[in-house]
This record gives C-alpha cells, sequence and structure tokens, in this order.
RNA sequence: GGGAUCUUAGCUCAGCUGGGAGAGCAUCUGCCUUACAAGCAGAGGGUCACAGGUUCGAGCCCUGUAGGUCCCACCA
C-alpha cells in the first residue's frame, strides 16, 4: 500500500488521471441494449474566447449527472461540441484582422471565410482542452461543430423542409438593423435600455391653411424626413375633422395625408403621430394598413439618404442636430421636452438599432409554437426551477416571425438560388441545373447566412446523425436532461423545442435544469470590460479542478445567481484535503488487518451505526441527485464525511486500531474502508479527481471509480437501536467537553467518569462503548453504576435523558459556577417543557396535528422532563 | 406597463411537500492529541424586511407595504 503524501495536491494528480480515463475511452458511449441511456446534449460554446466561470459552472452541473447515471448502470452519453457563433466570430475575426491592417472586404467572401476557420481550429482546441482540465466526461470521440458537414446537412435539410411547408418565406419586413455589423438581427437579439431623450414637439402645416398646424411630438425627429402620413386616433373628438386633410412635411415640402389608426393613444403626446413605415416598426404596421409608401431614408450605416437634399450623407444624430436647428429657424420646433424611453441596441456591439425594411428569410412562428407550448402546459416538458416556465410560455405565446437571414459571410449559407433570368427563388440544396420557370441554366445562390441559432436548434439531434435516422439518434434520442442558463432560454431553449418537436416529433429532452451566473464577489456580473472576470483554470491552478466544481455546486438554490469567493474554493480545498488525510488514516492503519473481512455479528455498535448513517445517505444522495438537487446532495455527502465519519467514527475506532490485543480490529478495518469507499463513491460525480486517485491507491485491484457501481440503499445495513444508542454516546461526549471546557480541563488531564443511570439498557450500551467513550470523554476511567455510590458529592455533572455523567475534579470545582451552570441548563429545559407541555394540552393540537407528530412530542415531553428532575436532584445537593 | 425574484447570524448564502432557526467565512476561548493547524474541542451572535390573514402551528401558504436585482414590452 502506497503512503498518501501530507496533503493533497492536485496539480500533480489532474492530468495523469484525465489522461487514463481518455486512454481507457471511459467517457465513449454506444448504443447498447442492455442498458438504459442517459444523455445530454453540451450546450455548445462559442469559439469566440476563452470558456469563463458560467460555462465552468454548466459543464460541472452536466459532468456531475452524466458520472451520477454512468455509475448507476445507465449508457451515459454526453455529447459535446461547439458553435461558430456566426456574427459574435465574424466581429472578433474582423477585429483580429484590422489589427494586421485587413480589412474583410479585401479578402474577399472565401478568403476571409479561410480566416475564420482558422480562428475556429484555434480557439475550438483552446476550449477543448479547458473542458478537459475541468473534468468534463464527455465523449469526445464524438465531438461536433455547428458548421461541420453533418450539422450543415442537417441545417439545409430544415430549411428545405419548413419551407416547403410554407414556414420560410422571403419578404420585405421591417427588420431590427445593425448599422455597425451591417446585418439583420432577431428580436432576440435586440436589448432595450432606457435613455434620457427628448420628445420635439413640432409643427405640420396644414396645406392650403395658412396659419394652421398639426403638432406631432417625437423621439427621433431625423425620421421625419421618411413620413408618409400623420395618423390620429379615429376617437379623437378634436382631429376628426383633420382626418384626409394633407399636412405639408417640414424641411422636404411633401405633401402627407392625416389618417385615422387605432394604433394611436389619444391620451399620450399630443394625439398626433407621425408615420415613419421605412423607420419604425409600428410605423410598418400603419403603413401597411394603409398602403402608404415606405421611404427609406438611410444608408446601411445609418447616415442619410436623400438625393438633393443637405442632409443626405449625414449621420443619424448629425442630420437629427441638424434638422432640429433648422425646425427651430423656420418656428416649426414647438418645445422640447425631457422623456426617457425605451432603445433597442444590438446585444454584440451595443449600436443602437435602427429599423429598417428589407429583403429577409423569415420562420412563420404561429404554429410551430403551439406544440411547444402544449409540450410544457401537459408537464411533457418541466423546467426546474419550474419559475421558468412563464418565461418560455411568455415568449411562445408573444412570438413574432423570426428573421432568420444575416448579412454575414461567416455561417451556414441559405441554400437558395436565384435564377440569372427570371429571378426565380429556387430553394434546394445544390444549384439547380434548369430554372423549371423560364429554362435558365444560370444562377446565383442567395449571399445570405442563417441566424446562428437556426444551427444551434437542431444541436440534440443533428449531433447524432439526423437527418439520417442512425442508430445513435434512435437510442440516444430523445435526450434526457437539458442544463442551461436562464439568459438562454429564449434564444436556444425554445427554438430546440419547436425544431425538434416539428422535425423528429419528438421534444429533444424531457427536463430542462437551469442555473444562474456566476458573479464577482461584489455581485456585478463578470465581464471583460469591468476586468472582474475569473478565469476557471487560475483557479484550477492555484486550488484544482474539484475545488473549482465544489465551490460552484455548494450552497446555491437552483436558477439563482452566485456571488464568486477566493474563500470559498479555499474552503472546498480543505474539504478534498480532509477527504485525503481521512483517507490517509485508512491506509496508513489497513495493514493491521490487510484482509479485513467482517461478518455481520462481528461488527461492533460503533462500526453499525456509521455504516446504518453511510446507508441512509446513499438514500439520500440518490433522491437529491434525482431531483437534481446538486447542491444539497453534496452538502449531505460533505457533513457524513466531515463529522459523522472524521469527527466521530474514525476517532471512536483509533483505540481499537491502537490496541494490540483487540478483537474487533478485523471489523474495524472492513467499516472503515467500506464506509469510505461508499463515500467516495458519492462524492465522485462531483470531485472526479480526488476520489479517483484514492480509491485507486486504496484498492490496488479496482480500475477505477467511474466505472464502479453506484451505491444502492440496503434494507440489512440499516441498524436503528445502534445509531440510537450512538447519539447517546455523543450526547454523553458533549456533556463531558462542555463541562471541561467551561472549567478550564485541559485534554491532557484525563479524569474518572461515572455514568450513572437507572435504565439497565443506558447502562449496557455505555459498557458497550466503553472503550471510545473513554477516548473521547477523556477519561481515564469509567465507571458505569446503577447509583452514586462513591461518587463525591461535589462531583461536576453533565445531565443526558436518562443518565447523569460524573466527573470528580476535586481541587478544580468551583462550586459556585457549577451552579450557575446548572441553572442555565435548568432555564433551557424550562424553556423546551413550557413549549411542549403547551403543545400538547392544547386540545386543537392533540385532535388535528398528525399522531407522529404527536408522539414525537410526547417523547420530547417524557425525555426533558427526566432530565430536569435530574438537573433539580443536582442542584439541591449543591446548595 | 407586465412578470420573476430577493430581503434569514458581522459577510455570502442554504432551509425539500408548513411541526423545536442552519452552513461556510469572520469573531472569542483552549489545544502543534502519532490522518489532517488546509486541523481538533468549545463559545458567542438572528423580533427569518414590515403589516395583516389562513392554520392547532408560518422563515415556508395568501394579501398588502417598503427596498433591491433581473427579464419582458411597438406608447410615438
Amino acid at each position: 500500500m502506497k503512503e498518501l503524501e501530507k496533503t493533497y495536491d492536485p496539480s500533480g494528480i489532474e492530468g495523469k488521471l484525465y489522461q487514463k480515463w481518455l486512454d481507457k475511452k471511459y467517457f465513449h458511449a454506444k448504443p447498447n441494449k442492455d442498458k438504459k441511456p442517459f444523455t445530454i446534449v453540451m450546450p455548445p460554446p462559442n469559439i469566440t474566447g476563452h470558456l469563463h466561470m458560467g460555462h465552468a459552472l454548466d459543464n460541472t452541473m452536466q459532468d456531475i449527472l452524466i458520472r451520477y447515471k454512468r455509475m448507476q448502470g445507465f449508457e451515459a452519453l454526453w455529447q459535446p461540441g461547439t458553435d461558430h457563433a456566426a456574427i459574435a466570430t465574424e466581429v472578433k475575426v474582423i477585429e483580429s484582422l484590422r489589427a494586421q491592417g485587413i480589412e474583410k472586404a479585401d479578402l474577399g467572401r472565401d478568403g476571409f471565410l479561410e480566416k475564420c476557420w482558422d480562428w475556429r481550429k484555434d480557439y475550438g482546441s483552446k476550449i477543448i482542452n479547458q473542458l478537459h482540465k475541468m473534468g468534463s466526461s464527455a465523449d469526445w470521440d464524438r465531438e461536433r461543430f455547428t458548421m461541420d458537414e453533418g450539422c450543415s446537412e442537417a441545417v439545409q435539410e430544415v430549411f428545405i423542409r419548413l419551407h416547403k411547408k410554407g414556414y420560410i418565406y422571403k419578404g420585405s419586413r421591417i427588420v431590427n438593423w445593425c448599422p455597425v455589423c451591417q446585418t439583420s438581427i432577431s428580436d432576440a437579439e435586440v436589448e432595450h435600455e432606457d435613455q434620457n431623450g427628448f420628445f420635439w414637439h413640432i409643427n405640420y402645416p396644414i396645406a392650403g391653411e395658412e396659419g394652421k398646424f398639426v403638432e406631432i411630438a417625437t423621439t427621433r425627429p431625423e425620421t421625419l424626413l421618411g413620413d408618409t402620413a400623420v395618423a390620429v386616433s379615429p376617437d379623437d373628438e378634436r382631429y376628426q375633422d383633420l382626418v384626409g386633410k394633407m399636412l405639408t412635411l417640414p424641411l422636404t415640402g411633401r405633401e402627407i395625408p392625416v389618417i385615422a389608426d387605432s394604433y394611436v393613444d389619444k391620451e399620450f403626446g399630443t394625439g398626433c403621430v407621425k408615420i415613419t413605415p421605412a423607420h419604425d416598426p409600428n410605423d410598418f404596421e400603419v403603413g401597411r394598413r394603409h398602403q402608404l409608401p415606405e421611404l427609406t431614408i438611410m444608408n446601411d450605416d445609418a447616415t442619410i439618404c436623400l438625393a438633393g437634399s443637405k442632409y443626405d450623407g449625414m449621420g443619424r444624430y448629425e442630420a437629427r442636430k441638424a434638422i432640429v436647428k433648422d425646425l427651430e429657424e423656420l418656428g416649426l420646433l414647438v418645445k422640447v421636452v425631457p422623456h426617457a424611453h425605451a432603445v433597442g441596441t444590438h446585444d454584440r456591439c451595443k449600436t443602437t438599432v435602427e429599423p429598417m425594411v428589407k429583403q429577409q428569410w423569415f420562420v412563420k412562428m404561429e404554429e410551430m409554437a403551439k406544440p411547444a407550448i402544449e409540450a410544457l402546459k401537459s408537464e411533457k416538458l418541466k423546467f426546474v426551477p419550474e419559475r421558468f416556465d412563464k418565461i418560455y410560455l411568455h415568449w411562445l405565446e408573444n412570438i413574432r416571425d423570426w428573421c432568420i437571414s444575416r448579412q454575414l459571410w461567416w455561417g451556414h449559407r441559405i441554400p437558395a438560388y436565384y435564377c440569372d433570368e427570371c429571378h426565380e427563388i429556387i430553394v434546394s440544396k445544390d444549384s439547380p441545373d434548369v430554372c423549371p420557370k423560364c429554362g435558365g441554366t444560370h444562377f446565383t445562390q442567395d449571399e445570405d447566412t442563417l441566424d446562428t441559432w437556426f444551427s444551434s436548434a437542431l444541436w440534440p439531434f443533428s449531433t447524432l446523425g439526423w437527418p439520417e435516422n442512425t442508430e445513435d439518434l434512435k437510442y440516444f434520442y430523445p435526450t434526457s436532461v437539458l442544463v442551461t442558463g436562464y439568459d438562454i432560454i429564449f434564444f436556444w431553449v425554445i427554438r430546440m423545442v419547436f425544431s425538434g418537436i416539428e422535425q423528429t416529433g419528438e421534444l429533444p429532452f424531457h427536463t430542462v435544469l437551469i442555473h444562474g451566473l456566476i458573479r464577482d464577489s461584489e455581485g456585478r456580473k463578470m465581464s471583460k470590460s469591468l476586468g472582474n472576470g475569473i478565469d476557471p483554470l487560475e483557479v484550477i491552478n492555484k486550488y484544482g479542478a474539484d475545488a473549482l466544481r465544489m465551490t460552484l455546486i455548494t450552497g446555491n438554490a437552483p436558477g439563482n445567481d452566485m456571488r464568486f469567493y477566493w474563500e470559498r474554493v479555499e474552503a472546498s480545498r480543505n474539504f478534498a484535503n480532509k477527504v485525503w488525510n481521512a483517507s490517509r488514516f485508512i491506509m496508513m492503519n489497513i495493514e493491521k488487518a490487510p484482509d479485513a473481512k467482517a461478518e455481520l455479528s462481528e461488527l461492533t455498535m460503533a462500526d453499525k451505526w456509521i455504516l446504518s448513517k453511510a446507508n441512509t445517505l446513499a438514500r439520500d444522495v440518490t433522491e437529491n441527485l434525482d431531483k437534481y438537487e446538486l447542491g444539497i446532495a453534496l452538502s449531505k455527502v460533505y457533513d457524513f464525511i466531515w463529522e459523522e465519519f472524521c469527527d466521530w467514527y474514525i476517532e471512536m475506532v483509533k483505540p481499537r486500531l491502537w490496541n494490540e490485543e483487540d478483537t474487533t480490529k478485523n471489523a474495524a478495518v472492513w467499516t472503515l474502508k467500506t464506509v469510505l469507499i461508499n463515500s467516495l463513491k458519492l462524492l465522485h460525480p462531483y470531485m472526479p479527481f480526488l476520489t479517483e486517485e484514492i480509491f485507486c491507491n486504496l484498492q490496488e485491484e479496482e480500475e477505477s471509480i467511474m466505472i464502479s457501481k453506484w451505491p444502492e440503499y440496503r434494507e440489512d445495513y440499516a441498524f436503528e437501536a445502534e445509531e440510537l444508542a450512538v447519539e447517546t454516546i455523543k450526547e454523553a461526549v458533549r456533556g463531558i467537553r462542555n463541562v471541561r471546557t467551561s472549567m478550564n480541563v485541559p485534554p491532557s488531564k484525563k479524569a474518572k467518569v461515572y455514568v450513572v443511570s437507572e435504565s439497565q439498557e443506558i447502562l449496557d450500551i455505555f459498557e458497550r462503548s466503553k472503550v471510545f467513550f473513554a477516548t473521547l470523554g477523556y477519561a481515564g476511567e469509567v465507571c458505569i453504576q446503577k447509583d452514586k455510590e462513591g461518587i463525591d458529592e461535589d462531583a461536576v455533572s453533565a445531565v443526558i435523558h436518562q443518565a447523569v455523567i460524573y466527573m470528580p475534579f476535586a481541587e478544580l470545582v468551583d462550586i459556585e459556577k457549577e451552579i450557575e451552570r446548572l441553572k442555565k441548563e435548568e432555564e433551557r429545559l424550562y424553556k423546551e417543557l413550557t413549549r411542549v407541555r403547551a403543545m400538547l394540552s392544547n386540545e386543537k393540537f392533540v385532535s388535528k396535528a398528525p399522531e407522529a407528530k404527536i408522539d414525537e412530542e410526547k417523547a420530547k415531553l417524557e425525555k426533558y422532563a427526566q432530565m430536569m428532575e435530574q438537573v433539580k436532584e443536582r442542584l439541591s445537593q449543591l446548595s
């Protein structure tokens, strides 16, 4: 048996063990008829950069579930991969090229894509390396990328199918346009941010009625150039006579009509709204209802485009200033009122979005949303915690068509071709040979690519071989659980759900386990700009992957954000060291009984107690894990190992190991080993490296804890009597320690201890545990007796249920102090008794409370009453 | 405007379907006891935001109030 180092040093161990697991192919899963599948698809990290703490949390949770299920005998597949992250990556690549003085356009489409693939190769492998360092047991043989051949095939297939069904269409609609990224973006990519702006009140002259005006209010005066109407509410009495009249649009001289539309709220502003169909989503709707012209007044970079106008070429904010100034000079500016309102910004670059009318591709959402809503309502799909149901439903119930085309190069190119002759659109994987409409033979493929979420929506099945009905797909799909952050529910989770239902006829997973964000110690979001991010690798290098994993899982309720503290990592590291040292102790003593095998009959009270506790622990931890209560399960393992096993059981067992003549050594060693191994197994999903290292050092015959069997609850290991008995001893020991501390008696000073009880049962318990009771209670000698015979009157005492412990400290005893202590105890018991008596004398309680509860209270009453009697007796003796 | 969530020990947070308030860190006291000082043994510290209600019983359920955080949202 190898002797372990005095402190646990993860750095030398983790890399070695991970390589071993890879070599042994433990992470690999394949269809196996004899086992049930358990599948998790890893949310593919973006290849935009390194992984952050959020990824560490996300992946730790998944790894815990996978390792747990694998040990339980499931064929556990954790499907890994990375995401091309279209716009995010494209922006990064453009930035890095710019740093070298190269512009995207200089390279051309193919040249630019080459640079993107280089980037992907570089960051893709860095990310995978980080995941390795965290201990992730994903099936790397199956690693996928959203733009690899298979995934791209799935993307094309889905596009074509949805198009055929009429769910994908191309049309001229108002879209969110990012003037910096120069692409359309979806509604989900727009963040609303409250900004302090102004309400500009402007007079629009009524045509042909000199000196008469209509006053409108706007937050965006520059869009005036694109106005094609002014609208009022149909039931606004003030303006009914205006409807149908023409106004002269200032600065342009164009004439525009006054229309009535229910969109207008007569209470708000002036009740007159300028309508700019080409640059506002609401105005767009109004415009379509009234067949208004859609006058685009901006270029793709948000500069004004109005030939022959002085504003032509100005930036939108520059134009705003100029227009306001000109209106003021014309005397048409009525007033300017400060006004806070929400402004849409692009989530990637924070640029204020410009609504624009563009030809784009859309997915019709109404029909596909229905079964996705139904899935949740019928509880076929569940969120953990449940409160995220509402976010999901609200989004789906208010869904609008999804703009999926992007004016980017990095991504899946839209499988649509245009006939050069007649411009017919042909949707197909490859360029068609002949135009079905005009017979033309020359085609141009659509320049646009797809929203990055279009491909990730297919991830749960595209990674398993879909559209082919592969063995993998049949076996591993639908997947079991999806683990992800709440920030990504509508981007991804919802789109996977409706895509899964639409394409495969099944939900892609039945449970969505949601976690929160990792924040810094002040509760701020970790971000590059704040520079407060902590690299998971830094934590791993300092404290080990297990400590990081434990930190991320401990003391945090599902779905809640958590703050990161180095102190917490230290606490986790300390626990790893505790486990390490407990194991070290056991390994140092194991040779005292190398072939220890115990029959139940040979086990002592203490052995049965800890085995019984370990047995219950296995059951509880399993239950918690099945409910996805990862933190609760871990804290139970922690408490058991540190308190019950280390602080009590190991201390109890020491005298047996040290005494040459002890006949229960075998039982002790066997119990130590058994309980340790079981605890290691329960801890393994959380701390894979530590547990593997110990497990294999402890048992050279074992190959790996990863493939060992998960502990199960066993009826024959439930020892109720022994559990109660040891609790009595613990109570006595605590009593002794308390008394000694309050009297300042150092542990080195052993004292004689008397245990006095009228109950033969209690006396037997102490008799059977004499060996360790003496050690734990710092007793030189233990006398167990029915009465107080031979005990000094002024001995110090500790009262426990059905027994009194006496310690004759002779010269140390301070009677006054002892009385004080006993009075405090009396007070405590009095309070308890009052509470219990009040409860039991309450008729309503007795008649309505469950019987078990009543019995529990009755037992307490009996216990406290008995203890009170003892305390009172002692007090009367002393005073 | 709608919704979610939080308010528990000095700090950060747990607290499962309602049944005698917990952890880690910090503080205080005593211990280098042959697994571990990254440790051991003790101790102090909380009207569970506030006000009502339901209940035999509320940190937990309901209503309202105050404050914080977050998400959604086309009032120009």
